[in-house]
DNA sequence: CGTTATTTCAAACGCTTGTTTAAACTGTCA
DNA sequence: TGACAGTTTAAACAAGCGTTTGAAATAACG
């Protein structure tokens, strides 16, 4: 395994755990078990190495994901909980790609968007818009009275649902096993939380 | 004013931005025009001062809100969105407590769940259990179907949804005002969030 | 082999963090 | 007035941070 690599996989468990700021880099050479300046020299900074460890997953993901979606599109009669239910398989299948691969991508995701005030946001939206697109279009077919203002907003209501729920998610499971003694995984939240979310979009317009 | 009044408002600002982890004490000192020393001498410790910001809104809101609560359980035919509405009028009179109350509170909350690795969850759900009980109780009347753990998990996703609007919500709204022309406040964003997580939690069970 | 180029390493850099210290100042009461 | 508690102050503390350095080790190639 290569010293690149090494750190990225270290970076990504402890960034999930702990968040961005709330990480070092001497945390993560020395479970990484490398020098601490080869994460300046392999990624230049702490913030390309954060770029680095989405990066590796949003390309990973995002064809998965857009081509799920423009599937999904192709049938008539679409509900809202059959788009939300074409992220499931997609999202799933990180855990192939890496252990924990769901769960890590998804609460670092929720890290992006409350540490370091948005830049995140930034990287992905202008980074991976076919994702979006996608999403929206898939949406709007399934909901054509929507407006895109109030489109607007219950995806981003979705999207804080999602992410704060992952990014809390090892707390919740722990809670759910020992108070109504329910093993759960990540799987398992996912398909929680689509149901909440198709319904929230799908609130009827005041 | 009294420095430690001073402190505190200047501390509710600064974290209700940057998070508490992002926040120094010398940047609240020094929007404070105190001296450094005081935050410890005052408050013992920044973990001390975060638990008082948040403890003076708590303070405020809890009575509103379970009395709020106890009343809308009173009548019949509750629907979630009518116990979802409860929250509107104590959350907005913290805007008559003090300036900008309202949006401070909401995203100081969100900090408060995604940065510290949860200690201000259990602070909360140990210091004002009353304002959840409540809620709980509301919601079983609303929908008496939705078993306990599928309760957790909506109030969970709940939760997540507000907390996650309000912590951006600045963003959010300077978006909606440049793409849609639509000139919002923390008032209209509530108003846009509520019917959403109730239909979430009104979702059907599958 | 010898000569590059790449990668690793220990050490230090300058800076920021939360916290502590001890002296100076303020007001109160006898 | 003098003594005492409460408060404010400047200065320093130890520890942690991301980053840089220059030499040592390793790899690649003619």
């Amino acid at each position: 395994m290569s010293t690149k690599n090494k750190i990225l996989d270290a970076a990504e468990n402890l960034f999930a755990i702990q968040g961005f700021n709330g990480t070092s880099l001497r945390e993560i050479t020395s479970r990484a078990e490398v020098n601490l300046a080869a994460v300046n020299y392999h990624f230049g900074s702490k913030k390309e190495l954060i770029k680095s460890v989405m990066s590796r997953y949003m390309n990973e993901l995002s064809p998965r994901l857009e081509l799920s979606l423009v599937n999904i599109c192709e049938q008539d009669n679409l509900t809202l909980l059959e788009v939300f239910s074409a992220f499931i398989e997609p999202l799933l299948s990180l855990n192939e790609f890496k252990e924990n691969g769901t769960s890590n991508f998804l609460q670092l995701l929720g890290r992006g968007y409350s540490d370091s005030q948005g830049f995140l946001r930034w990287f992905l939206t202008t980074q991976y818009p076919g994702v979006i697109n996608n999403f929206v279009k898939a949406v709007q077919k399934a909901y054509p009275e929507l407006t895109a203002e109030e489109m607007f907003w219950r995806l981003h209501f979705t999207m804080g649902t999602v992410v704060f729920t992952m990014s809390s998610s090892d707390a919740l499971i722990d809670i759910a096993k020992s108070d109504f003694d329910k093993t759960m995984d990540i799987a398992g939240v996912i398909k929680k939380v689509i149901p909440y979310v198709a319904a929230g979009v799908a609130a009827p317009l005041l």
